[in-house]
DNA sequence: GTTTGTGAAGTATTTCACAGCC
DNA sequence: GGCTGTGAAATACTTCACAAAC
């Protein structure tokens, strides 16, 4: 009868993942402003860049703090710093990828990721004739190896690139060598137990759910 | 002082778009079932699946009618095919893909797309080197061609795989011939007018949201 | 017995609107 | 005059809980 409701009415209003997951929006957008020599920034103005409502902005903003000026707005620079720091990107973060087919060796050679600071430093795959071979100056490790490696070199964000087939089970390994945060590129539903954050990548889901729109067509 | 309200307060209660988001991944996973052989199945299960609630996947599929029947569940054939129907995936649907670099090229071998249904008819770049060449049974053409083909075509999906320096002008060219669907891959917050879809593919944006939950570590 | 479909209740998220400040 | 930060109001979404159906 006494349901588990304790986790749900939480006393720490938790700021909402939607929230959080505008956040490298934003960050984003202030890069271009500044790499175009703006200054300073309104949330109206903010808005107008990312198609939402200026309240929007600044409440999502004012869950972490007071970061602009009344009549004034937000410097860039300085928000963009605030934002860096919140999201925890003012640092290098190690990632390790598992599966190196096609898609795989496509996001080893995507060259967006470092210079956001991520960094692919170690990549797995089950198949030995891939193993021992070097790809964009990795060498792919045998999937024996997995645990190992990445507590070793305590890596806490992958990215999975495999068969749907060997998703949940390759998940479950990484999450079991305290992986944190896992990027899936299979198209499975994928589950995590709650520490772990996941998100998926997944075009054909956005293609599916764009069709409903188009149906009249 | 009179507002454009009226768009607001719509008479008919539109699907949620998070509700239609939510459609393909129940498709797929009735498609898994079916292929395991699971010929009746329950909101309760297809929730265990999906982590998700029973009385959600209820309440979403209500928006469209009434396919189950109480005390057993619903026909996984069935509900399959009434969802393909209402996502407009009964039939198949040509693809343009503007951008054949490392990306484009990857998404053209993707064997995920067909299978579905979505069929990269036609490629465009504005690389003079790319034009001509074949590229997965595609012969790429010049960004001269885009409007003149796509219309001729008429190519209602579109993938947009260029540097985030050209995609918002590519996509503005897109929608002016009619294209009303589209899955961006360039790491920019797009813009499109109201009856065109978009979908962002963006790993990145992805990674930046979940170190927010590892600043700790 | 089981499970759907759905109003009503409960949460979550967005937007409003304005005091306070520059 | 312009703009932020924020409670309050409005809206959107999810979950409950139960009558109806099998």
């Amino acid at each position: 009868m006494a349901r588990e409701k304790a986790e749900r009415s939480r006393v720490i209003p938790e700021v909402p993942e939607v929230v959080v997951m505008r956040l490298p929006l934003y960050l984003r957008t202030l890069v271009q402003l500044s790499q175009r020599g703006v200054e300073v920034v309104s949330s109206q103005q903010l808005g107008q860049q990312l198609q939402m409502t200026p309240a929007q902005i600044r409440k999502d903003l004012s869950y972490f703090g007071r970061f602009g000026r009344q009549g004034r707005g937000y410097s860039v620079k300085y928000l963009l710093e605030e934002l860096r720091q919140i999201l925890g990107l003012e640092r290098e973060w190690d990632v390790g990828l598992v599966g190196v087919g096609r898609l795989g060796r496509a996001i080893i050679s995507y060259a967006g990721m470092a210079p956001e600071g991520f960094h692919i430093v170690a990549a797995f795959d089950a198949d030995p004739r891939q193993v021992g071979q070097t790809v964009g100056g990795i060498t792919v490790q045998s999937m024996d190896h997995l645990q190992e490696s990445i507590k070793a070199t305590d890596t806490r964000i992958a990215i999975v690139a495999v068969p749907a087939a060997h998703a949940q089970e390759v998940i479950d390994r990484l999450v079991e060598c305290d992986v944190r945060a896992i990027l899936n590129y299979a198209p499975i539903p994928a589950l995590v137990p709650p520490p772990v954050k996941l998100r998926n990548i997944d075009p054909v889901l956005a293609l599916q759910s764009m069709t409903y729109y188009l149906r009249s067509l």
